[in-house]
DNA sequence: GAGTTTGAAACT
DNA sequence: CAGTTTCAAACTC
């Protein structure tokens, strides 16, 4: 038989009133010290975090629930907990129990004596329990409020052991609180940091108020059928381990980049924010700081430095094979090598034509490789095959031709069956090894070429930037084949002819 | 609104 | 401190 709550209507919860109020005073001590917050706090205080939210006034209420403003209280539904251990929201906050639908509450005025023990004891438990979650950073809320100083971004104490959730649903105490995941969580497979597609599909989700969107964009970004990190189903725990003080920006262009290089370095998510293409769009997560840290690699890596490296790895190991099946035109191969890396800087159809032309003319082929690489094309393979071949890889997600062109290349060892069997010799095992070789070096050398050009590109920009004028990135860009390639290039020539 | 899922809190 | 259980909110149907 339940028993009837044995509760009055507490007055409004002034802190004066409260009992606890004489032995700790509300003055609110520095983070993480002796818990402070015991007393039924300002009636205006939300349930629904059991922090008080002035302990994250930069935080943006996104209220991501429909459009209810935090004002109204929320009315715990507790059974077997008495409301009187931190199960129960109006307890964690350190309010009464007032309106709720809980049984057996031990969370009265009436019940005061046995609400003060539970609180004891659940601070001899954990002192900070009654703490607030939300961390905003050494500066303590309200000064920053007045101070005007870039805020540090909030974030949970304790952090989040979300597993299944991807920390982008309620149930995750970082997004309940509309901040990002933190160094501090120990979630896995999450998906709440700056730069997260699925974050952004959330957040725009609820940028229509309708809460069936932000579930439905909720579960679309779990599912995968977004962008993903790729991590979707990696057991891996994805921590972020810098510390705060280092504010390490990404700017990579692309979010996607910018994600994998987060998932590979590990970055506090919480940390890049401000410099991302979410800027301004993130909802609750926007103009939380204005720490503008810019790698040197800003501007430096675009898109179609990806496709162009993709294609630059095509090329060099289709010409090594085919140089590998014209041995005895070593040397014309090499020229067009040359031919191929010297005009990096230009642009990618008039690669492909040069590359086109002198394989043609010198390998005999021209039919062959008219077929497999239609002039229009944006890659070396055949678009349709690719289409074919690739999409059904992995996930069905677009790619990028550069993409493409290397899925192709891991389904296929030659770069595609029908172009490999334009090769008129017919390949013993121990060839094709060779084959392989050859193709491995050639893509390694290229991309080790590309690598040292971004660097190149980066240690430009970064002089630029300390210098005040960084304004020649393009410049660079447009001159980097002649600059930086020629020696990389002589350099390999040695090691090659070496 | 009932049932399920989820993760924090509590417990061992 | 790690593993398990309890609990209530969030979520799904």
């Amino acid at each position: 038989m339940e028993q009837e709550k044995q509760r009055v209507e507490p007055p409004a919860p002034e802190p004066a009133s409260a009992p606890q109020a004489a032995s700790e005073p509300r003055a609110p001590p520095p983070p993480q010290q002796q818990p402070k917050l015991v007393v039924p706090v300002q009636p205006s205080m939300p349930v629904t975090r059991p922090w008080p939210m002035a302990i994250i006034p930069s935080v943006k209420p996104v209220e991501i629930k429909s459009g209810t403003p935090a004002k109204k209280k929320k009315h715990c539904n507790c059974k077997n907990s008495q409301c009187l251990k931190l199960y129960c929201e109006c307890f964690a906050a350190g309010d009464y129990c007032d309106g709720c639908n809980c049984k057996q509450c031990g969370n009265t005025v009436e019940n005061e004596k046995g609400r003060q023990d539970a609180i004891n004891n659940t601070k001899l438990r954990n002192p900070n329990a009654f703490q607030p979650k939300i961390e905003n950073g050494p500066i303590t809320p309200s000064v920053r409020k007045d101070a005007g100083a870039p805020p540090s971004l909030p974030k949970h104490n304790k952090g989040c052991h979300c597993k299944k959730s991807g920390c982008l649903k309620k149930y995750c105490e970082c997004f309940q609180a509309n901040i990002l995941c933190s160094k501090n969580c120990k979630c896995m497979d999450c998906k709440n940091f700056e730069g997260s597609e699925e974050l952004r599909a959330i957040i725009q989700g609820d940028n229509s108020c309708d809460r069936n969107n932000i579930q439905q964009a909720a579960n679309v970004a779990l599912n995968g059928a977004i962008g993903s990190s790729g991590y979707r189903f990696s057991p891996v725990r994805r921590k972020r381990p810098l510390e705060d003080t280092h504010y390490q920006r990404l700017n990579v262009e692309g979010s996607m980049m910018q994600m994998q290089f987060q998932e590979a370095n590990h970055v506090d998510a919480s940390q890049i924010a401000a410099s991302t293409g979410l800027e301004g769009s993130t909802g609750n997560f926007q103009g939380k700081s204005k720490l503008v840290y810019r790698s040197p690699l800003a501007n430096t890596i675009h898109l179609t430095d990806v496709n162009d490296l993709a294609n630059r790895l095509v090329i060099v190991c289709r010409k090594a094979s085919e140089g590998f099946t014209t041995i005895a035109d070593n040397k014309v191969e090499m020229e067009i090598d040359k031919e191929i890396c010297t005009n990096t800087d230009q642009n990618f159809d008039e690669n492909k034509k040069e590359f086109q032309k002198a394989t043609a003319s010198r390998l005999g082929n021209v039919t062959q490789i008219d077929q497999q690489i239609p002039g229009e094309s944006g890659s070396y393979c055949n678009v349709t095959q690719i289409d074919q071949q690739c999409d059904t890889q992995e996930d069905s997600r677009p790619a990028s031709p550069g993409t493409r062109a290397l899925l192709c290349d891991e389904q296929d060892l030659t770069f595609g069956t029908t172009y490999r069997s334009s090769i008129p010799v017919a390949l013993h095992d121990q060839d094709i090894s060779e084959l392989q070789t050859a193709q491995e070096n050639a893509v390694l050398r290229e991309f080790r070429n590309y690598l040292r050009l971004i660097i190149a590109r980066g240690q430009v920009n970064e002089e630029k930037s300390s210098s005040g004028t960084g304004t020649e990135l393009d410049a660079m860009r447009n001159h980097e084949s002649s600059t930086i390639l020629p020696p990389v290039r002589a350099e390999e020539e040695n090691q090659c002819s070496g």
